[in-house]
DNA sequence: AAACAGGCCTAAA
DNA sequence: TTTAGGCCTGTT
């Protein structure tokens, strides 16, 4: 992988799989957009930036510090993805599944954030989901700064914490708000840490959890997939039911995948919801 | 208008 | 251990 500056931006060019429409519209992250010119626009961990791809390089606003310290883990680029895309070709639908989602890649999300979107997630659809988290960073995040522009970042569990059940109301985020609250008490008070979860086995993490109200195995699995960097999770909802129910209807094993088990989620997710 | 959307919770077998 | 119904809200 070659990094260089170009102006503000840096320049990667990665040997393996890397295609920001597919990683942003796979699902597992709600604050990235396409603006007019095809590039992506988000903020991540605290700070915001501009995507955008030519020519086989990965452009990213920022310096090369801003890179080696957070966007680099950001978008996983420690792993390498067309390798493990192989290895996720374990029979013809899933060859063809990862095929189409060359690019795919798993990103390593906030703790915190991943926890409250994907509360936020249970039974909504994807343009709501990104509003109410669009909607709390407005109100309660920290500015942060891009060409010129303001953006905000999600707010920090302690901030969420010091608010009233009524406050959350501009959200509309509906019965969730209750789950949201509470999660927010106990990450800001230490009595979830998701920090040592992340040192846990899987199944262990995961239990703890889903002791939160409001959180199920469904969410569980999408907070250890994309924040806990647990990359054996594979978590089961509408779509991958419905997949598993289309190509295998005996049933799907996620071990034969081992740790790429989440990444052959991502493909089966993708290649089930964008063809729809 | 009624049903549904990237679930979860509770009650009931 | 599995199943049904309700839940906030917005959209179709």
């Amino acid at each position: 992988m070659r990094i260089e500056t170009a102006g503000n931006e840096i320049k990667i060019t990665p040997e393996d799989d890397f295609s920001a429409k597919k990683i942003f519209d796979c699902g597992q992250c709600f604050r990235w957009n396409e603006n007019p010119d095809g590039s992506y626009t988000g903020v991540a961990l605290g700070r915001a930036a501009r995507v955008r791809e030519d020519r086989g390089s990965v452009y990213i606003t920022g310096t090369i510090e801003d890179f080696e310290t957070v966007w680099s883990d950001y978008f996983d680029f420690g792993s390498n993805y067309a390798r493990r895309r192989k290895l996720c070709a374990v029979d013809d639908y899933m060859l063809a599944a990862s095929e189409y989602g060359r690019g795919i890649r798993i990103l390593n999300q906030d703790r915190w954030e991943a926890l409250c979107s994907f509360i936020i997630s249970q039974c909504n659809n994807i343009p709501r989901i990104k509003k109410i988290v669009e909607t709390m960073s407005s109100l309660w995040g920290e500015g942060t700064e891009l060409e010129g522009r303001e953006y905000r970042a999600f707010p920090d569990a302690e901030r969420v914490a010091a608010l009233s059940e009524r406050e959350l109301e501009p959200l509309r985020s509906g019965y969730r708000a209750p789950y949201i609250l509470n999660a927010a008490r106990m990450v800001s008070e230490g009595r979830l840490d998701l920090e040592a979860l992340s040192k846990l086995e899987y199944a262990e993490a995961k239990r703890r959890l889903m002791e939160l109200p409001g959180i199920g195995e469904k969410v569980a699995n999408c907070v250890v997939l994309f924040s806990l960097r647990m990359p054996s999770a594979f978590p089961i909802d509408v779509w991958i039911k419905k997949a598993i129910a289309e190509h295998y209807p005996n049933g799907l094993d996620t071990s034969v995948f081992g740790e790429n088990a989440g990444l052959a989620q991502q493909y089966m997710f993708y290649y089930q919801r964008d063809r729809k």
